[in-house]
DNA sequence: CGGGATCCTGTAGGATACTG
DNA sequence: CAGTATCCTACAGGATCCCG
């Protein structure tokens, strides 16, 4: 969901995505991005040069996606102060 | 989510729950309900009795996840097959 | 830069047994 | 019925090194 996010407003290249994930290794970012592309979500873009250059971009599928994963993170985000909250009081009374 | 999703129409016994998602161990039902109660989004009301009676309901936080879980639910279910031959795909071009 | 290949470990989670 | 408590292991995923 966070890459399909990240892809929402054009392609990305692979470090770029890296940096904005913020803690993902190389590796699962890798693994991710090859389980979107399997499952025709995005595209991956091969630009042989020196340096090599790959972009990520979203398919129509992908693109199909955006809203319902915004709608999603939307709400994550309008109820994360209420979230919080409840763990707090949860965990209280369970001591 | 499929909790949440089950939840929608009304509480649920524990082992009503259980035979709902088919296959999910009574263990890891436990964790997934206390995470959600602890998350604010369901309630756990028990009924002492014999034989002991829990029902899980969706808190209004929880009915207002509803929405958008659905929305999810009903883009998986309308893009499965566009999905599968996207894999079919790949896999065969990466042999 | 954008990865693949290895090695290694923590832990998610299954199976089973017990209980009020 | 609705869970806890244990034990055990497969595998997710981090760290590291290498490469065109």
């Amino acid at each position: 969901m966070l890459i399909i996010t990240m892809l929402g407003d054009g392609p990305r290249r692979f470090n770029e995505l890296k940096r904005m994930v913020n803690g993902v290794s190389q590796r699962m970012l890798t693994l991710s991005l090859r389980g979107l592309e399997r499952d025709g979500l995005i595209t991956r873009t091969v630009t042989p040069s020196t340096p090599p250059r790959v972009d990520y971009e979203l398919t129509e599928l992908g693109r199909s996606l955006l809203g319902t994963v915004s709608a999603l993170s939307a709400w994550a985000l309008e109820n994360q102060g209420e979230i919080q909250k409840a763990r707090t009081a949860f965990d209280a009374s369970v001591q």
